[in-house]
RNA sequence: GGCGUCGUGGCCGAGUGGCUAGGCAGAGGUCUGCAAAACCUUGUACAGCGGUUCGAAUCCGCUCGACGCCUCCA
């Protein structure tokens, strides 16, 4: 019996502003669409916490013994500057800036992307389509939409009809808006007199002549609408209707809202079971977006290289520092909040690392099965990731405990302990055992050890000044001694 | 203006109609030659005003404030 079948999993579904009982589609497996990053410039924290959400579900998801097809696209092309539809398209007006060519813009952009979710500990997805690479599926896409009725070409542009299609369908049942609004309130923008309503979003647009993305089809040569690409590559790679669509809470509207109206009129049917949103981090108490300027790089928390921010942090503690907040709570990004985690962050490790040194007892005076169930209840509870590292810290608690003498545990009590915090910690958050694989340095131990037992000769013979310097002047170089029970150990930082 | 989310103790951040969130900081203690570290214990709370209820910080209404979306954004 498989792990999932034992647990009781909710899922808070943004369309229906409910937790539901997770049900997938097909027993034992789950489709997972997330909506990827546009390649056009270095990928902020902000953007990490959204993906880093899906991925702490993701992993979850797996270790419950679920099949799960991950699909996280990239966005390359076809992502204007504005939704009025007449801006440029991103990826060439960066190329056009930078005088490269716009491949050379999304490769760029593609590595770094990578490169930054590895140093996070980031499991790849199961499949990364590019909007480039399905160009031919959108073309298809939007012929049937126009067969339908429910899209009109216009000077070789093709728009999405949002009246027509709410004639049928109601349009905005995600973001909880009704049409009727929409027209009271959209702004009108100049250069948008293609489209029939201010409403209606472009499938396909005709390049203009400056233009160097560009691709043939049969309206004109030009470049697909960004809404369409999310269609095309989740339709092609987890069917006409799949289990999970994530991604951030700004892509709500109309992003989403889009690609349900575009499934809807391709297939017929709505797309998705649970749609999830992500919440937005935020950085002085503004939204964090490249397009504002408030933002912050991963290096630079990774080199401490930013006004924000007084010190490094490791991958893991900015990690660490993200899931401690529940995914759809906004979260603030401050130093303080850092500098809390990193202790925080240390103390689970210091506690993970000693369960190794724990000798089992004849029994348990602690319910570690009772224990380990609260770990799956607040990960089954809508990935509530801070209960879990709460009851990650109780664990800790047990560990010292036990240590101290003041509770005692059975042999394979113990080992159930140890496999839950390494699992939930390392296999789930996706947290990396940092302190371990910087002690691994040999050399420098073998140093520090020998400085060490100097230290414990000189306290031997109650030369004070000399212990005092050692100790000291490792403090100087970044070595901290740690005076203990079992004898003297050291961190680095 | 419309739609939505939120307002928790010094800070961050969960949750809940009656029963300890957790982390960091603070206080007390254990350990130590002294420290540091580590560990143990521990106080302070639910924006304001009304209402529902035996009981609300938790539900409802209003007020104030913050943020997000309504235009590209994770």
């Amino acid at each position: 019996m498989a792990l999932y079948q034992e647990q009781n999993i909710k899922v808070y579904n943004s369309i229906s502003g409910e937790k539901e009982n997770f049900k997938t589609l097909v027993d034992g497996y789950v489709g997972m669409y997330v909506c990827g990053p546009t390649v056009y410039s270095n990928v902020h924290l902000g953007n990490v916490r959204t993906f880093m959400s899906f991925d702490m579900v993701f992993r979850y998801l797996k270790h419950l013994g679920y099949k799960v097809r991950f699909v996280r696209n990239i966005t390359d092309a076809g992502h204007l500057e504005n939704d009025a539809d007449v801006g440029e398209d991103r990826i060439a007006k960066k190329a056009r800036l930078e005088q490269i060519e716009p491949m050379e813009v999304v490769q760029r952009y593609t590595v770094d992307f990578h490169n930054i979710l590895n140093k996070f500990n980031f499991l790849p997805p199961s499949i990364e389509p590019t909007a480039t690479g399905h160009i031919i599926e959108q073309i298809e896409i939007i012929k049937t939409i126009i067969d339908k009725g429910l899209a009109y070409e216009v000077n070789g542009s093709v728009y999405f009809d949002v009246l027509k299609y709410n004639e049928t369908k109601p349009y905005g049942i995600l973001s909880k808006r009704n049409v009727e609004d929409l027209i009271h309130n959209t702004r009108v923008l100049d250069g948008q007199s293609d489209k029939k309503n201010p409403q209606d979003f472009a499938l396909w647009k005709k390049a203009e002549p400056q233009h160097i993305m560009r691709w043939p089809s049969p309206w004109s040569d030009g470049f697909p609408g960004w809404h369409l690409e999310c269609t095309a590559m989740s339709t092609k790679y987890l069917g006409e209707q799949f289990d999970i669509h994530g991604g951030g809470m700004d892509l709500k509207f109309p992003h989403h809202e889009c690609e349900i109206a575009q499934a809807e009129a391709c297939n017929g049917h709505n797309p998705v079971s649970y749609w999830m949103h992500a919440n937005m981090l935020i950085m002085n108490g503004k939204k964090m977006a490249k397009s504002t300027g408030n933002y912050i790089l991963p290096n630079e928390i990774f080199s401490g290289d930013n006004q924000h921010i007084t010190k490094a942090y490791s991958p893991s503690v900015a990690r660490f520092f993200m899931l401690q907040a529940h995914y759809r709570s906004i979260l603030d990004f401050t130093n303080n909040g850092l500098l809390a985690s990193e202790k925080g962050f240390n103390r689970l490790l210091d506690g993970i690392n000693s369960i190794t040194d724990l000798k089992a007892g004849n029994k348990s005076t602690i319910d570690i099965a009772a224990w380990r169930q609260k770990c799956y209840d607040a990960m089954n509870d809508d990935f509530n990731s801070p209960i879990l590292i709460a009851n990650l810290f109780e664990g800790v608690k047990y560990i010292n405990q036990i240590k101290e003498g003041s509770a005692t545990i059975s042999a394979s009590d113990l080992e159930l302990l140890q496999n839950t915090m390494t699992v939930f910690t390392f296999d789930i958050l996706g947290l990396t055992n940092i302190t371990k694989a910087d002690n691994s340095s040999d050399k420098l131990e073998g140093a520090v050890d020998l400085l060490i037992n100097l230290r414990q000769e000189a306290r031997a013979n109650k030369d004070f000044a000399l212990s005092d310097k050692i100790r000291d002047e490792l403090a100087a170089s970044g070595i901290q001694l740690k005076d203990g029970k079992e004898g003297t150990t050291f961190t680095t930082n």
